[in-house]
DNA sequence: TTGTAGGCGTTATCAA
DNA sequence: TTGATAACGCCTACAA
């Protein structure tokens, strides 16, 4: 780091061998006296010699980094994802730069721009809320660099990506809620560029379909996916003359958030209503939220391994793969017969 | 990243010029004729061409890269720190590798050495529970290792440490529980080794000796630091002849590990007994449960300050800096009085 | 104002 | 088995 390094010229220099033999004894070539091979080892070790890596790599045109970039890493959510990616690919002698775009599509393309400049080898992205940078993942497509999407992905995009079945489980979570007894389901959707707050809707329609509900457009309505943005839409569905009986989060902190503004109106979850998420969180565990939880190390794992494929072959199939989900139901929407009513 | 990248050699090939003259025009020297800086800068966007930074920096011998090592970064305080670190070292054109030990003093140390090997220029750690790692990181400090520590410490080195008062924090949260009208406060305290509980616990007896309550050393226990521990200290706790009114957790996890550890034995809080924590949670937040409030992002801000500083110039009196808190009283330690017995 | 040439620390291809 | 040498892409004296 700091002090002065020593190079293989050092080694050289002070054992009267050329670079080329030093090199080769510590890259244990085969051609070389194993005499000298220990000599030179030795002196290395002597003088804490450390390869640069730098040098190597500009030889090699790489310089095994990867770069991800997340909305967030506040919450667990893609923390564990990341650690499911540094993982694998620590393994395999990489390291990761990790940026997070703050919910901010700029800032995502300063990130990408960033890592770029920085010549990573490869990228694992999930994008903003408001995925607008459609036409900067498309410039890297074409330009051949490997990138695999995770959770918020782009599927309009030749990538691969790493998704569970988003609505299916929103489906699941529905039905479960008309199962439970409830008739005036509400959904407070994420943004809606957003493929999951999409792909969650589509469920909720689909469930409500399927059980021969009629939906109730003033039942819909994009909050986003920030916790402090679903105050918006209990304010909004709580003046409704026919107010609904349960809502179905697009995520866990809209859930939580919903629950703590209704709280703050005396009204309890979930006796007076219900009320679902998505993504399980451990806060949300805690509050006995009802959620679908997501494989997330899993995710990460998966997605490393697809982008350590596209590295060493860019020209293989990029599909989509969907990992398996968990519904987990808990007291924030116990049966309409047994809210104690 | 994948495609074959243009260099300036191309550049000056396709112009008829020097690469030498190119590389000036792209770094807009003065001796260079304006028009062919224009034409240089014209054939460059048309090339798209990008500059080698890992040529550059084998060159200039360094790599804009520092390392940050952390016991996790799963719940927010340190993503927050980090985040704050990445504000000020981005801005300087510095990209961050960061790693999490899993609170494993062997993994942190294997971080450690992979971002030496990466050669980053310098460090920002906090270390993991047990904080078994002194040698490796006085070796780094003997050989000058630009670096700086952020609230788990190591206050034998000389090495920037970033804390807030612990002690202080401490002592103000128990003097809180002793002004609320609580009498047997015990104390679940961290990892014996870690700085943090050292200095909590030690609030935690000043408080008491201040007031002129007796210390009972039944009422002190090391549990740990993350939440699956706390546990063990309720179920000792709860079976002493003589049972605490109040716990002081030494963090935020532990309390809420307690909180939900009591509400399963039918025991509310703070009806039945008070529980406090410290670095405060969001989820502790949600729960009502008093803490003391870090300034995360500003922990991160001001490390990444002093090592780009070190970076700059490696002799800089080295200091330990201790940044402002604040005790966030709750409903989790609610006045005897107001209780409602 | 521009070009030539040397070097950053390695690895790899030749000869020796 | 070893040594000289040419890269890798860039910057920077120094010379022209």
């Amino acid at each position: 780091m700091s002090s002065p390094k020593t190079t293989i010229k050092e080694i050289a220099s002070s054992l009267g061998l050329s670079i080329a033999t030093v090199s080769r004894a510590l890259n244990d070539s085969c051609e070389i006296h194993p005499e000298t091979r220990r000599r030179v080892l030795a002196k290395a070790q002597e003088l804490r010699y450390k390869p640069n890596i730098q040098a190597r790599n500009l030889l090699k045109r790489r310089n095994n980094m990867i770069g991800i970039v997340v909305p967030e890493f506040i919450t667990f959510f893609f923390p564990e994802i990341i650690i499911g990616i540094q993982e694998v690919v620590n393994k395999q002698g990489y390291q990761a730069l990790i940026c997070q775009s703050n919910e901010s599509s700029s800032l995502e393309r300063k990130n990408v721009e960033m890592l770029e400049d920085s010549m990573v080898e490869g990228l694992i992205v999930s994008v903003t809320k408001d995925s607008q940078n459609i036409d900067l993942y498309e410039r890297l497509i074409q330009e051949r660099t490997p990138i695999v999407f995770v959770n918020r992905v782009l599927p309009q995009l030749q990538a691969d990506q790493i998704v569970i079945d988003d609505r299916k489980w929103a489906f699941k979570m529905v039905e479960h809620l008309i199962k439970c007894g409830y008739k005036q389901i509400a959904h407070l959707a994420g943004n809606p560029d957003l493929s999951v707050s999409k792909e969650r809707l589509q469920g909720y329609l689909d469930a409500l379909a399927t059980y021969n509900i009629p939906i109730q457009e003033q039942f819909i309505m994009h909050v986003g996916v920030q916790q402090d943005r679903a105050k918006s839409g209990i304010d909004y569905l709580m003046v409704l003359k026919e107010k609904p009986d349960a809502i179905f989060a697009v995520n866990d902190p809209i859930a939580i958030g919903c629950i703590l503004e209704l709280r703050k109106r005396g009204l309890n979850v979930p006796k007076d209503i219900a009320v679902a998420g998505f993504s399980e969180s451990p806060i949300g565990k805690i509050m006995e939220l009802t959620s679908v939880s997501q494989p997330t190390f899993e995710i990460g794992r998966i997605a490393a391994e697809r982008l350590l494929k596209q590295i060493e072959n860019y020209n293989t199939l990029k599909e989509t793969i969907v990992l398996d989900a968990k519904l987990n139901i808990r007291n924030s929407t116990l049966p309409q017969s047994k809210r104690g009513h």
